[in-house]
DNA sequence: CGTTGCATTGAAATCCCTCAAGCGAGGTGG
DNA sequence: CCACCTCGCTTGAGGGATTTCAATGCAACG
C-alpha cells in the first residue's frame, strides 16, 4: 500500500539501475534482478507488508527493526554490503528495513527464489544455513540485550562492526547514535557518555563520530 | 566429554524407552527414534558439544540457553510437549538445553534427519519452516529484552504461557522463578514482585507459585 | 555566517538490582 | 503423624546503573 511501489517509473527517492543483470545471494544461488538507490532513512520494505522481494546490500548499510506500538523500536541487525535480508518465510514481511544511510540495493523477485529453491537442493540447502546463521546471530543479541552492561553491549558492537566493516585506518559506523542505541537496548545518551569512556580509557579513539579506531582490542574483549 | 553420553546403558539418571519407534518431527518428517527421561535441571546437551540428534519434547519441559564466562544466563527458549529442539545447521550446538522440570524427551539422530532433507524437498521445506518461526521468535524477544519494562516482560510471558500450555482452570508454569528471569532478562525478586503486583491489580491469581488463572486478558494485552 | 540536526555533557529521577530476612510447601526422619 | 529441614519464593530496604530532562557543542549546508 503507502509502501514503496517497486516499478522504476514509480519510485519516488529510488533511482533504478535496469534490470538485466544477476544477484548472487549465496554461492550457488544467482538469480536475476535489479538495483535501486535509497536515500537515508527511506523506508525498503514494511512489516506486514507482503514479501515479494529478497534484497542485498551493494553499497551503504540497512536497518532491519520491529516498533511498538508507542513508537520505541528494536533493531534486530544491521545489514553491511554483501548481506542479504529481507528473506522471509511466511508471506509477509515481520519486520522493517530502511536504509541507515544512501545506499544502493539489489532485489531478486522471491518467487524466482522460491522456485530455485523448489528445484535445486544446494540452493535450499543455503537458504536453510543462512536462515540459521540469523537464528544463532539473534541469540547472540538476545543475551546482549536480556544479560550484559551498557559497556559490554557498546564493546561487543565495536568488535562487531570492526571486523563487519573494515577500513582503512579506522572503521566507519554508518549509522546514527539513535540507530545505535535502538540496537543495543540503550538511550543516545547513554551510547555516548560509553563511547567517550572507552576512549578516555585509551580502547579506541573516536575520529569523529561515524569513525573510529581500534587502539587496544584486547581492552574491548575483556569489556565484551 | 562431560556431557552426558546418549546410549542407553551408561545413561545416568535418564530411562530409555527401547528404540523400535518413529517420531514426528514435522508434518512429512517422520523419522525413527527413541525416548529417554530426564530429570529437572539434567542436562540434555551442552553448548558446542557435537549436535548428533535432534529432539522433541514429549512432556515435561525445556530450556534452551546460553552463558557468559561468568555464569550469567539468556535462556532463549522454553520447549514444551510437542516442540522440537536442538535443530541446528553447522556441526556443533551453539547453546545447552536442560529440563526445566521431569521430562520425556524423544531423539532422532541428525545424520537421518539430515538424509530425508537431501532428498526430499518437503522435508527440507518444513526444516526452513521450523528454522524460520524460531527466528521470529528470537525477535520477538529482543524486542523484550531491548525495549519492554518488567510489567511488559511478565505479561508478554504470562500471554504466552497461557497460550502455549493451558491446562484446565489455569496454566502451569513448568519452571522457576529463576528461569522465568532469565529468560527475561530480570533477577527472580523482580518477577516475583511482578508477578504478585499483577496479582493484585487482579489480572492474574497466583493459586501456588507455579500455576496462574488468568482473569484480565485485556489488562495484560494492554500492559504487554 | 546563520540555521539545522546530531552528538555530547550535566544533573536529577527512576527503575531495577543487590543484599538480607522471612515465609511456606514438600519431603524426611523420628 | 508430627517436627524439622530444606529449598524456592516472597518481601523489604537501600543502592546503583541507566534513563530522563535539559542545555551546550559542533559540523554540514545553504
Amino acid at each position: 500500500m503507502q509502501g514503496m511501489r517497486i516499478e522504476p517509473v514509480e519510485a519516488r527517492n529510488a533511482v533504478v539501475r535496469p534490470a538485466g543483470g544477476t544477484v548472487r545471494l549465496a554461492d550457488s544461488i544467482e538469480l536475476p534482478g535489479f538495483s535501486m538507490r535509497f536515500d537515508r532513512d527511506e523506508e525498503i520494505f514494511g512489516e506486514s507488508e507482503s514479501a515479494d522481494f529478497v534484497y542485498k546490500v551493494v553499497s551503504g548499510a540497512v536497518r532491519s527493526f520491529r516498533v511498538l506500538s508507542d513508537g520505541r523500536r528494536q533493531i534486530t541487525g544491521f545489514h553491511l554490503p554483501g548481506d542479504v535480508f529481507g528473506l522471509e518465510l511466511g508471506a509477509d514481511h515481520r519486520c522493517s528495513a530502511e536504509a541507515t544511510v544512501s545506499s544502493e540495493i539489489a532485489l531478486v523477485r522471491r518467487t524466482a527464489l522460491g522456485r530455485l529453491a523448489a528445484a535445486d537442493l544446494a540452493a535450499a540447502g543455503q537458504l536453510l544455513a543462512m536462515t540459521g546463521a540469523e537464528l544463532n546471530q539473534a541469540r547472540e543479541q538476545a543475551l546482549l540485550l536480556g544479560r550484559k552492561s551498557a559497556v559490554e553491549r557498546v564493546a561487543s558492537f565495536l568488535l562487531e562492526m570492526t571486523a563487519r566493516a573494515p577500513a582503512e585506518r579506522g572503521t566507519e559506523l554508518p549509522m546514527s547514535r539513535s540507530d545505535m542505541a535502538d540496537y543495543l537496548g540503550l538511550t543516545i545518551e547513554t551510547v555516548s557518555r560509553t563511547l567517550t569512556q572507552v576512549e578516555r580509557e585509551h580502547a579506541i579513539t573516536l575520529q569523529t563520530a561515524r569513525r573510529i579506531v581500534l587502539h587496544d582490542r584486547h581492552a574491548l574483549d575483556l569489556a565484551a
